[in-house]
DNA sequence: CTGTTAGCGCCTTCAG
DNA sequence: CTGAAGGCGCTAACAG
């Protein structure tokens, strides 16, 4: 590999020389630069940004750390952080945390030991133990998808959007409302979104049966099996049902079909995400848009601030939404 | 930060004793050992992957340009390259290259320039530019998409997919077929699949309407176009349509309930690559089934064969695939 | 078992 | 305008 020591010999100049019109810093005669030029040509040499890293201390690379790859709003957010990364001059490099706390810390370890100049966290949860260690971290981190207390977040709006939701099925003269949730370690997801749903509920002065509210994991099989309990164990069934989720909808809507069940003439649905499979599925299910591109890109932008005014307070970013009302709710 | 030289003092050794407790490499006596590794606990020093990398030329890092950050493809590709990466201790920095061949090659030396140990192509072209920067390229490049001459690569059976899928349709009595395909700079699905296709109705006799071949650019709404020109410009409508990819599929199938046409009486439809919406869309799509996180986990595997056995000749893998009969073909 | 020495490839004072 | 010198944090001979 071409090193620039081998540039400076070749052109007959020093390192340095060669330095400063890679970085056009200081002065160089034109002439030494045109002949440093025309060797890096030849050579195809090509710094080592690694080298160079080490020396300014600035890698231009940030970490971005996924609950799971290959999924529809990682993948959406993902491409917001890379737009704006790509446009500032950075890399990113991907951790996948599957899911796992261990996982998630082990990944902001090794992106510290890589030393990314800033981590991206689309986290899933806010433990003890991950909060400890983005403390312990010397690498500047932003959340995105949970408030995460000291750490700069941006959120999406879950319990007003499942509130908000609950009520337009209300509104459509539903009164007996059917809930699919998650585990509560997931904050927001699991927490919010639920007290979302409750308050509303109760706003109206209505009484739940315990088996309307179904607990899944997010995957499409536990929406549909969170379905088939509630169907059963249930002494009058609900009329709809809020999924906290398109998928766990999406595995609800498969199971109400599978026992000959009409959506939403017997039984309305409704989600929450506009995952694109939301649109296609039939009937078209009604759920809640967040524009994940858009807080991909946000997050970005404020790690990006966080770089270069360093010393800043936290923030924190309330995304909005936007109910999107589709055929499987009338 | 602190340094492998803060932990030498803290710990009154030398740093090569606490690079070999870090490394586990050469003898340190337990006592020694046990001191160097207080001292870490102590500090948090977390050994930087730079230097290290810096020092001894490798930095376990894959560098993954993928087409574009956010389909499906893309992301189940990624999902089985990352798997195996994480599995042999590498990381994954992924690049975009948003269907350009500049931004290709762009992202190829922005790779080289940080010394990633190698690349993993998502191919979309066989442009001879591209070839020649990958030649150029001083670190070992592997592609998936695209049998690219002189890259090790891993292919997607194309043509026979096509073939058989369009075979499968005339076996079921159409006579009269459609096709949906792409622009032929993609070699793989533009022109393979094409091939395919038209290989199948010519080895049956079959004549085909000028108007019933048409193309798209991989988007729903392409699809979309392309079906109502099928449908507008063509003397007699086909029976049944081939769409060379699931989303132009659908976006043919949205053409055709618009018009109020049935699927699969009025006219048939069929797609490839088993896209999740394949499955929830109504009618279900008869599709063929990539194994992509599969693909993704050979391509990985083969980078890394050629990292540890370098000077190995080129290698070239053709992915089997599998026909999925569903409602919107009968 | 341990330390000394010498870089990896680059940038950055500091003198010319 | 240019170069020499030094060092970023780490590992790898090579001696002890």
């Amino acid at each position: 590999m071409v090193t620039i020591r081998d540039i400076a010999g070749l052109a007959g100049v020093s390192r340095t020389t060669v330095s400063r019109v890679l970085n056009s810093s200081g002065y160089v005669s034109e002439q030494a630069r045109s002949r440093v030029m025309q060797v890096i040509e030849e050579t195809g040499y090509v710094p080592s940004e690694q080298a160079k890293a080490l020396r300014t201390k600035k890698s231009n690379v940030i970490g971005v750390i996924l609950p799971r790859m290959s999924t529809e709003t990682a993948s959406r957010v993902a491409d917001g952080i890379e737009n704006v990364l790509n446009r500032e001059g950075y890399q990113m490099v991907l951790a996948n945390a599957n899911l796992k706390v261990e996982k998630e810390i082990e990944q902001l370890k090794l992106l510290e030991s890589r030393r990314v100049d800033g981590i991206i966290l689309l986290a899933t949860n806010k433990e003890e133990k991950l909060l400890d260690a983005i403390r312990n971290l010397s690498v500047p981190v932003v959340a995105i998808g949970q408030d995460l207390p000291d750490v700069t977040s941006v959120v999406y709006d879950d319990y007003h959007a499942a509130r908000d939701m609950t009520e337009a099925i209300l509104k459509k003269g539903h009164t007996r409302v059917g809930f699919i949730g998650v585990y509560e370690s997931d904050h927001a997801v699991g927490i919010l979104r639920k007290q979302g749903y409750k308050d509303a509920m109760k706003a109206v002065g209505l009484t739940t049966e315990d088996s309307w509210a179904q607990q899944g994991d997010f995957t499409g099989e536990s929406g549909y099996e969170a379905m088939k309990r509630m169907m059963n164990e249930s002494a009058e069934h609900p009329s709809a049902v809020f999924a906290v989720t398109d998928r766990l909808a999406l595995g609800a809507m498969e199971y109400l079909k599978s026992r000959g069940l009409e959506i939403p003439d017997h039984i309305a649905v409704a989600g929450l995400g506009n995952s694109e499979l939301s649109r296609y599925v039939t009937p078209s299910l009604t759920t809640v848009d967040y524009d994940y591109e858009e807080a991909g890109m946000r997050t970005a932008d404020l790690l990006l601030e966080r770089l270069n005014r360093s010393g800043e307070k936290r923030e924190k970013i309330v995304m909005g939404y936007r109910l999107l009302f589709r055929d499987s709710l009338i």
